[in-house]
DNA sequence: CCGATTTTGACATTGCACTTGTCAAAATGA
DNA sequence: TCATTTTGACAAGTGCAATGTCAAAATCGG
């Protein structure tokens, strides 16, 4: 019974540190994108192209789970800057493909080596069974909270 | 070696889900609130308080950590809807102490109370031990991304 | 006690990260 | 072929803050 209470609150201060964490998450990366032109937005264009390889602005928005309108103008804004650009569609005439460029994909992975380097020196705190339950426990919570919401509905 | 790869990229996928888990916390909560004439900045301000007793305006910017005169306008929206209510400071005069009307206390333990028990139903899937591994790694990942913010200044 | 500095509340402005809505061209599917 | 859907472009709005400034009040150092 205490045990069940003690479960619930460390459960809710786990949560609540999600804030902080991204917070501290995105301010290491913002650190790391000085002297690049790049925005944090552009880089999280670079970096789904680099992970899922070339792909349509429609595509992008679902991934990232947010509008495409917007998806649209953070695409322009790194087209614009010449990491990314367009290649003709096959499949829709309209939506062109997004590929890196040359410029681009060096880019982005000189980036994302360095803050891999960061995630080593940090992951030198913590075993290897720890960060792997971690993931586990987050993705449960995540996978929790999305079934309670708007059941009411 | 591909070991420590391992670590390194389990790292950047946990730190990366702290924005879905916050969406996802702050969906659940704001689901909590329907009713209630609360808003998920209110309820932080009632949340504070009833954690930590009643303080004023500064002292509660210093514990959320944003910038006081944003906790002004959340603090006078709460006391416009009687949810808390201002005492005199005898530390300064210009500065009240805000304190929870019995009607904020009761609403804020009510709120609080049915979070835990979502609480508690999500941690029937977890062990104790997951749960206190999966907070310390969260704390530790958060206090090294911010020891490594802005150090280049 | 006094003058300098700090704290506080109030108000105004601005920025950012999105969402929402609309339109027209184009593409798709029945 | 014709109704529906997809897409890019554009406009407007929203929520959560940061930032700047002011004046009254409070505090602090001598």
């Amino acid at each position: 019974m205490h045990n069940v209470n003690m479960k619930a609150e460390q459960l809710h201060q786990l949560i609540w540190m999600s804030r902080p964490l991204m917070q501290a998450a995105e301010g290491c990366v913002e650190d790391g994108l000085t002297g690049t032109n790049l925005t944090v937005r552009m880089r999280a264009v670079l970096e789904i192209l680099h992970k899922y390889g070339e792909q349509t602005v429609p595509e992008l928005a679902a991934r990232l789970d947010i509008q495409r309108q917007y998806v649209q103008i953070m695409c322009n804004e790194t087209l614009a800057s010449g990491f990314i650009e367009q290649r003709p569609n096959p499949r829709h005439k309209r939506s062109p493909i997004l590929t890196l460029t040359n410029q681009g994909s060096a880019l982005i992975e000189d980036i994302l080596s360095k803050e891999m380097q960061i995630m080593q020196e940090m992951s030198e705190d913590l075993s290897t069974e720890d960060i792997a339950t971690a993931l586990k426990v987050i993705l449960s919570v995540v996978d929790g909270l999305k079934k309670r919401t708007g059941e009411r509905k």
